[in-house]
DNA sequence: TCTTGACCCTGTAGTAACTCCAGGGTCCAT
DNA sequence: ATGGACCCTGGAGTTACTACAGGGTCAAGA
C-alpha cells in the first residue's frame, strides 16, 4: 500500500467502522469505490476518512442514509442554485434543533440521576420518561 | 372506548407511531399490553402515551432499543441501589453529550448555509463534511 | 524458500427495527 | 342493515447493517 493509502481495515479502525459496512457504503453509492492495488485490495486516501467520518456520525445522530445523501449532494456539488438546496436546509436545521432540545433534557435528567447516586442510596424519583414526554411538546407528535 | 382511553390509532396519531409500530412494541416488550376492550380492541391509558413518546424519541435521538430498554429500567424500578446503576448512566450521559456536540457543529454548518443562501447566489464553499470531520476529534473515532 | 497467521476478496445469509399486506372482524353513522 | 373507517393476527418485505463461507494476498520468521 503506497504511502498515504490506506487498507480497508485501517480506515476501519480511523473511523470506527466495519469493514463490511465500508463494503456495503460503496456497493450503494454511499462512498465512492477506490483505488485498487495490484493485490486487488481497496486503497483509501483522506478525503474517505472525511468522507466515512462523516457518514458515521450523521448515522450516529439517528439521521437515515437518504438524509446522509442529501447532505453529501450538497457538499459534492457545491455550486447549485440556492433555491433547490434551501428548503432541505432549513428542512434538516429544524430536525437537529429539535435532536439538541431533546438530548438536553435528556442530559439534564441523567445527569440529575448520576448526582442523586453519589449521594449514596437509591434512584428514587426518576423522572427520565417525563424528561421527554408530552408536555415539552414542540407540535411535532400531536398534529 | 370509556373516556380517557385510546385506541391504537388514535395513540399513534399521538406520538407519531405507526400502528404496526406499536404492535410490535408490545410483543418484544417495550409497551405493557393494555386492556382490551369488548370487541378485543386495544385500550390505551395516559401511561402509554408518556412511556411511547420516551420510546419514539429516545431511537430518534440514534439510541437502541437496548438502550431504550435500560433506560426504561431505570424508570421502572427507581429503587434500585445506586452502584449497579451509576455506570450505565454515566455511560448514556457521555453519549448524550457527545451526540450534542456534533449536533452543534453541524448546526452551525447548516445555519451558515441557510445564510449563505438568503443572500441569493450559490451554495459554494459548503463546509459541512468538514464540520464533522476528524480533526475535531474527540477521540472515539481513532483508538 | 516455504509457511503461517493476519488481512483482503466476493457473495450470500442473518439480524434489528420497523413497515406493509392479506384476510377477516368491529363499530357506527346514514 | 350496510358501507366505510378502523381494529385483529400472522407473515412477508425493507433498511441498514453484520456475520459467515470459501478462497486469494502478503510480510515475517524458521
Amino acid at each position: 500500500m503506497a504511502k498515504q493509502e490506506l487498507s480497508i481495515g485501517a480506515l476501519g479502525k480511523l473511523t470506527g467502522t466495519k469493514v463490511e459496512t465500508i463494503r456495503f457504503y460503496e456497493k450503494i453509492g454511499i462512498l465512492p469505490a477506490p483505488a485498487r492495488t495490484a493485490g486487488n485490495y481497496r486503497s483509501y486516501g483522506h478525503d474517505h476518512v472525511r468522507r466515512l467520518t462523516f457518514v458515521r456520525r450523521v448515522r450516529d445522530l439517528g439521521f437515515p442514509l437518504e438524509t446522509v445523501r442529501a447532505m453529501l449532494d450538497l457538499a459534492d456539488q457545491p455550486d447549485r442554485p440556492c433555491g433547490e438546496v434551501d428548503a432541505l436546509v432549513v428542512e434538516q436545521l429544524n430536525e437537529v434543533e429539535r435532536k439538541i432540545a431533546d438530548l438536553e433534557r435528556l442530559r439534564e435528567e441523567l445527569d440529575r440521576l448520576a448526582h442523586q447516586c453519589r449521594r449514596g442510596g437509591r434512584v428514587a424519583e426518576c423522572r427520565i420518561i417525563e424528561a421527554l414526554s408530552p408536555h415539552h411538546e414542540d407540535g411535532r407528535c400531536c398534529p
